[in-house]
DNA sequence: CGTCAGATGATC
DNA sequence: ATCATCTGACGC
């Protein structure tokens, strides 16, 4: 079985680990995800980070140690996940955007209600629905065996960039912010349209 | 393909 | 009142 990350890869800045957890998997209880797309939050200074209104109960693990999860209620319907990352103290999380189902496609398909195409988890409000995720798993330690894991899995063969979506209520600098990562030429990938190959120049038309 | 409104409930 | 979303409806 491939290797469990541990607290170690967790502790550094969000946006390496926002990267390098496209093509990472999780597991829980007989259903297994590749990530496909992630965004990375931080605070201070990003204004679209919920660590921005200090700690409360709900944004309590997001200044936690690393390796934790922050799950929160999304618009009264969605549970979305976060993994924690950087040194305890420190307010940062990769938000899980998107994942290609590789195990459990029957419990997925009907915890999804067998709607809209058996397995679509391009978006993060389906993610948490697929691992039957809700708030009672924020603090989890993912490095922990059992319960929800992330393991290694097969690395991406390329790398998409652009900025996160669903934040307009963040100051400009921070929107524009090339903080959302996905897997190329990935069918599961939401807003697919905003991202550009990862390692180009944009260039102007001739 | 696009935009748009309603659902829905914890949080501050 | 706000919100790191999703879905179905409708127009081109």
């Amino acid at each position: 079985m491939a290797e469990q990350l541990g607290a170690r890869f967790f502790a550094r800045d969000v946006v390496d680990v926002a990267r390098e957890l496209i093509g990472m998997t999780l597991f829980r209880d007989g259903v297994g995800l590749r990530i496909t797309e992630t965004e990375a939050y931080k605070w201070p200074p990003d204004t679209a980070c919920h660590a921005k209104a200090g700690i409360t109960e709900r944004t309590a693990p997001l200044f936690g140690p690393p390796g934790r999860a922050y799950v929160y209620l999304c618009y009264g319907i969605h549970n979305l996940l976060n993994l924690v990352t950087g040194e305890d103290g420190q307010a940062q999380a990769v938000l899980v955007r998107a994942c290609a189902p590789l195990q459990g496609l029957d419990i997925v398909a009907e915890r999804r209600g067998g709607k809209r195409g058996p397995s679509a988890l391009d978006g993060p409000g389906k993610v948490g629905q697929a691992l039957a995720l809700d708030t009672g798993w924020s603090h989890h330690d993912v490095t922990r065996r059992g319960g929800l894991e992330v393991r290694r899995g097969e690395p991406p063969r390329g790398l998409l960039v652009g900025p996160r979506i669903g934040i307009d209520y963040a100051l400009e600098e921070h929107r524009v912010l090339p903080w959302r990562f996905a897997e190329a030429d990935c069918r599961w990938v939401s807003h697919r349209k905003r991202l550009r190959p990862l390692g180009t120049v944009a260039t102007m038309p001739a």
